[in-house]
Parts: C-alpha cells; structure tokens; sequence
DNA sequence: GGAATTAAAGACCATTTGGTCTATATATCG
DNA sequence: CGATATATAGACCAAATGGTCTTTAATTCC
C-alpha cells in the first residue's frame, strides 16, 4: 500500500513492488493475479482504515462536537509538513483513475458518500443536543465538511503550515456550532 | 493540454501528444525540447486561464458577494457532470508530482496562493461593506474557501449532481455573508 | 535423513516508453 | 523554373514496462 501511496498507479513499477512486498516476481503474480488487482487491494485497506477511523473519532458515545473537532484536526494532522506531502491515496487515486476505471470509481463514490454519512451523523446529533448554529442543516454542513477536507489534503501537497490549516478548520467549524 | 487534461502525465504517451498537436515527432521536439517542457507549458496555460477567469469573475468593479457567487459557481459548473469527471489538470498534477517535481511544485503553490490572495480581496471588499456576518475573518475564510472548491474537484470527480453541488456551494456562502 | 512441496531468483518475452535521426516531400524565395 | 529552407513520416534506438517460466534453494513432512 505504501508504494502506491507515495507514488500512485503509473508511476509504481513492478520491482518498486517486489521491494516493498519483499516478493519475488512469481510470489507476486501467484499472490495477488497483477498489478490492478493489487493496486485494488491496497485501495481497499486504505479505505478500510480510513473508515475506522473515522468510526473511532465520530463515535456516538462521545461529545459530536468534539468528535468533529478530532475529525478535522486529524485531517490537519496528514495534510502537514512531510504527511501532507506525501498526499492522500484516496485523492490520488480519484484524480489519476476515477474517470477510467469503474472499479476504482465505485470505491472512490462509495467512499465519500461513507464519508459524508458519517459526518452528517454527527452533525445531527449535534443539532438534537442544541450544538449547532441557526440554520446549520447537517446533510449539507457534512457535504461542506467533506469537500474541506479533500481540498485541505490537495492544498497540503505544497505544504502550508500546520498552525495554518488549524486555524482554517477551527474558522470552518466555528461557523457551524453554537 | 487537453489530452494532459483528461489523462494526466504519466498515462499520456507520446502518440497521444502527436495526435493532439497534430505534430510529426520531429516537430514537437523541435518546437518544445521533451514531454516534461511541454507539460510545464500546458500547465502554465491552464493556471494563467483559471487565475485570469478568476479575475473576472471576481473583479472590483463588480459587488464583491455577486463575485463570490459567480466564482462559486464557476466551480459547481465545472465539477459537474462530464466536465467533472474530467478532472482538473492542476489538482490531478498536484497529486500525481508536486511531491517529486520541484518545477511542478512551484507553480501549483503559487497557483494557490495567488487564488487565495484574490478571494480575501474578494472578500475584504465584502467586509468593508458590511456584507460579511460577524466574525468572518475574509483572511481565513478564503482558506476555507480554496479548500472547499478544490475539494469539490475530487469529489466531483466521481459526478454528483450539479443541484447537489450548488446546494452545498450555497450554504458554505450563506455561513459567510449576512 | 530423504522425498515432496513451496518459494525465491532472475532469465526471458513482447510491448511500450521517451527520444533521435534520416530520408522524403512541401513550401518558400530569388 | 530551380535552389534552398522547412516540416513531415516513420525507421530506429536503448531502456523500461507488465507479465511468464525455468532453475535453484529452502522448507516441510514422513
């Protein structure tokens, strides 16, 4: 996953692979089929951990507000200095394969939409206990969220500084909560 | 441009630039030395388009909110549908080398900068007539607002619908202005 | 320990990559 | 017209691409 990552579908050659996996050629092949699929592969863990976590900062038990605020500040985390460099698979991946292959784009629209659920979850919950901001209506506060956070990782990739895009979220946010 | 448009660097190969420039080989090395030259230039044509419609649609003459409308718009337009599948040249490239390619770099952060300096005038114009709600900083909010559209970018990528876009578009605006 | 299975190493393949160069055709100009 | 400059088509090149296959080494199992 981390070949892919640092370098997206195109740019990763097979024996960039074989020393990531520690595979020989034929391992490889018998492993996991070819390349695509296991470009595949990794997109899907990326996924998955993304929507882990996701799950873990906007847990219902918690305070949906600062789920919120955890959610944003681990985007301003990876967006940063050398992790904001390196860039997102995700957002890589969409910009670089969406429009041409369908399994990818599935993942990739599916994703956000995951995403955006959510958030809007929060966001409700937010609005039940009195937290939001007149007129703040979650489905669409969750769509702005989500476009925020896929920009602030494409921003990212020329590094502006973390205090920066801290500042910017929690400017974000406090247009939304009470 | 075009052709790096709708597939990025790495997937363009030389006989799709031939048949897009409508150049025999010898030609297009002649006239623009190797494919990275090339690219840097069909990269600095794109920037200077979106900065330059940027200055129109954002013009002083013009009132400030009726150009962040139309900016926004601008947006929503071109992350919609078939115009949004296809993608933005300068994010797509952002993701796919400003990690690696310093020249590439340079231009996409100045790209960003110079974008986010024209909305906070945009917005500062705003302010000073007292179009802004309270405690909108035109500074932070045109972080806000760079990342909102270029998130709408990626997202747009995998087409939701145009309503959709402008609907969220709109209720990021309305958190802004009073 | 010895047979059988598994995995590693890397030779090998056709195709494609970006890039150069020569031969031919097409204009241009006197 | 005839000489010269210009651009075309495409042969050609070395390197790299994704993918296969054989040979060798390591492991497992009895």
């Amino acid at each position: 996953m981390g070949v892919f990552w640092s370098r997206g579908y195109h740019a990763t050659a097979l024996p960039d692979l074989l020393r990531a996996t520690k595979l020989s050629r034929g391992s490889l092949y018998a492993a996991f089929g070819d390349k695509h699929s296991l470009f595949l592969r990794a997109l899907d863990r990326y996924i998955a951990d993304a929507l882990t976590r996701m799950d873990v900062e906007l847990a219902s038990r918690r305070e949906p507000v600062d789920g919120l605020r955890a959610f944003l500040a681990g985007y301003v985390d990876r967006t940063s200095g050398a992790k904001g460099r390196r860039g997102c698979l995700l957002v890589a991946t969409a910009m670089e394969l969406a429009g041409q292959d369908a399994d990818v784009e599935r993942r990739i629209a599916s994703f956000f939409e995951a995403m955006k659920a959510r958030v809007a979850d929060a966001l409700s919950r937010a609005k039940a206990a009195g937290k939001l901001a007149d007129g703040v209506e979650p489905a669409s506060a969750a769509g702005i969220l989500v476009c925020f956070v896929e920009g602030l990782r494409v921003v990212g990739k020329t590094a502006p500084t973390r205090s920066k895009s801290q500042a910017t979220a929690d400017a974000l946010l406090d247009r939304f909560i009470r």
